[in-house]
DNA sequence: TGCGCTCATGATCTTTAGATCATAGAGAGG
DNA sequence: CCTCTCTATGATCTAAAGATCATGAGCGCA
């Protein structure tokens, strides 16, 4: 098995984050699995709805203090590894 | 065995990163494995060093992009993961 | 058809990150 | 002690993030 991917976050598997985008992802899936809207997930981590609106699409740049609120409130957490392994290159989905 | 924390780092082993500080920690052990100053990091990411100080200090919010930047450069990776297991709170070491 | 909910976007304003330069301070070695 | 190297820090300026308000577009549903 090669490497689920997106699909992956689900089974509590792990997702690169390569690209701004990535983050937006994981961000995204995590919050509709929670059965959040975006104003759900405002309020909880205290980010604006419009600014993780801007974050899940990977529109803009983000600061770090506004990913870490957003992924404590969904339970996540960030991690650092070596990039060697494995390196699926982006075979980015396109499903939404 | 728990969760050996940042001496894991050597290992490839993962590194939670719960506040900017863990980031700083990650990119400053990474970096001083390769040997390189934070010059040298500097001009192979692309961030000023005065930046990379900062960072690597946990001073100061940053950018996602300046975070990216600085992993790629060290061949390092940034992974989202369910936070759940074994959830080694915050015992942060005194070494730098 | 039209309401209500959710997400996207646009404008303005404040704050802050990062570029840039300059320099100070700590350590190592001669 | 002096010098060199590395890291920290301080000042200034520009660009960009995020707060805030307002509103528009898409969609499901009664």
């Amino acid at each position: 098995m090669i490497q689920a991917s997106w699909a992956a976050q689900e089974a509590g598997l792990q997702n690169f984050v390569r690209i701004p985008r990535d983050l937006g992802h994981a961000i995204r899936l995590a919050r509709r699995e929670n059965k959040w809207t975006q104003a759900d997930l405002a309020s909880r981590s205290g980010v604006w709805q419009e600014t993780i609106s801007k974050v899940e699409a990977g529109r803009g740049g983000t600061k770090l203090d506004t990913i870490l609120a957003l992924l404590a409130a969904l339970d996540l957490e960030l991690l650092v590894s070596t990039r060697s392994k494995g390196s699926t290159s982006d075979f980015d989905n396109i499903f939404d």
